[in-house]
DNA sequence: TCCATCTCCTTACGCCATAAGCTATCGTTG
DNA sequence: CAACGATAGCTTATGGCGTAAGGAGATGGA
């Protein structure tokens, strides 16, 4: 299984992802006409995926939501990891382009961080895919590409703009990750994020009585907390967030101090 | 197999990882003597894990390498989840927590990230362990109390600084991930990092020959690379170790503004 | 000595991905 | 129109996985 799959053979996986339509092919073909596509494979595989979380994923569950056996998706696809590829460049999709930069990168990109983590939120199994040789689909690098376009008011440099990216992405899929595991693991075992809480410090409390000696600071942490815990993950998405954008600033002026801020 | 497990029964997982060694029980049973021990399965365990990645790690390889069958296991650890929390703390361990504060948070600090990132480079399943519901177990504690140890001279408030926590979390990580995943496809499928990036460019080529008209800025960001793909990777993860500390200095002003930096 | 207890084993179940080979369908060609 | 050959989707089988169930042998205390 491996979960972090997203290695299919390239050539197959990119041949399907920017898939021209098939030009000469088709038409004359003999035998039955094909009852399913790897679109609809697609599509219901995303379906299982958003329901079930990427354990409940397999060839069998894809298949029995299309009514047919699992052996049938192979005529289209050739594995698992190749439509793991397929479904991640497809639902990225869903993302937008036309983040509003009127009012300057730091707004137009932190619309960007927020749509991104909603994103992920809703298709948590997304987060499960290898990004580390990128399936380099359309879809996706459309969303580089537009974060590197409300990014060009900075006049970064292209080595200081890797690092920038990079940070701004594992910023994002970091504090999504934790919520969206919280989340499933919600549903998994049954129980809220707040009794898990709490039964863990119960727990711990008998354990380790020691705790508040041991590690004052960890506990300092938890002073002041937000209203809800909800709104405390929200708080400390954004708080980071903003963090992260005020360094950026702090880089564009190291890099051309004489611009100053003006453009 | 659910690689991002972590969620054995909280319980007997704490219990196991802040084991007091059985002050009661013991001595007085009968049967055959132990031969094994939690102890040696966690380490042989994550010898396994080191060496096979996460997707080899199983009750049946981890049982092998301590000549017994795998059901052996179930007696000392009550399933592979448990297992599983075991390793992720026990391996935290190896994490050092007296970085030289004489130069100042920011170096202290870049240290600190810089060891948590060799860390899990040598062990990457760790992060395949999920962290949204921590283990809580007392050397994954230690790791957050040092970095708070390091951040205190920053002053910053509870709340800003649960988002600077998470935001280096993140960054290490996130950072680290991409470079494990890599280095796993690379043994996996026998294809080095630089080849199979040539191979899918050439692929790219063929199949998407608009690529650089469609997506000019992402072109643009590949200029100016470092001398080989290792330093390239390494320089990414410094300059945004580095954007991200700028921020936090950022931060600190905002929060403190008549004490400057002074301290 | 006997027995309760404990370790470790074998066996088995229900998952998983997928290899192999069969059947039925259908466009094409004689 | 019949026969052919390509094709879609099926059944079956193989070798993995975690782990439930229950049996065999060892051992300390009664």
């Amino acid at each position: 299984m491996s979960v972090f799959a997203g290695q299919g053979d390239p050539t197959v996986s990119m041949t399907l992802l920017w898939a021209t339509p098939e030009p000469g092919r088709a038409r004359t073909a003999p035998g039955p006409k094909p009852a399913l596509s790897v679109e609809a494979i697609v599509e219901a595989a995303i379906a299982v995926a958003d329901a079930e979380t990427v354990a409940g994923l397999s060839m069998r569950t894809v298949a029995e939501r299309l009514g047919r056996s699992s052996m049938a998706l192979y005529t289209y696809v050739p594995g698992k990891a190749e439509l793991l590829d397929l479904m991640y460049d497809r639902v990225h999709a869903e993302l937008s382009h036309d983040h509003d930069r009127g009012e300057g990168w730091r707004a137009a990109v932190t619309s960007w961080a927020t749509e991104l983590r909603a994103f992920y939120l809703r298709h948590p199994w997304v987060l499960q895919v290898s990004h580390a040789r990128p399936v380099l689909g359309p879809h996706e690098q459309a969303v580089l590409e537009t974060l590197l376009g409300l990014l060009v008011e900075t006049r970064l440099p292209a080595r200081t703009l890797r690092g920038v990216v990079n940070l701004l992405f594992n910023h994002v899929r970091g504090s999504s990750q934790t919520v969206a595991e919280s989340q499933q693991a919600a549903v998994t075992t049954g129980t809220s994020d707040q009794d898990w809480w709490a039964a863990r410090a119960a727990v711990l409390a008998e354990v380790a009585p020691d705790f508040a000696e041991r590690f004052p600071r960890t506990v300092e942490l938890g002073r002041d907390p937000a209203p809800s815990w909800d709104q405390q993950v929200e708080e400390t998405f954004m708080t980071g967030l903003s963090v992260l954008l005020d360094g950026i600033e702090a880089a564009t002026a190291h890099a051309s101090p004489r611009d100053g801020k003006a453009d």
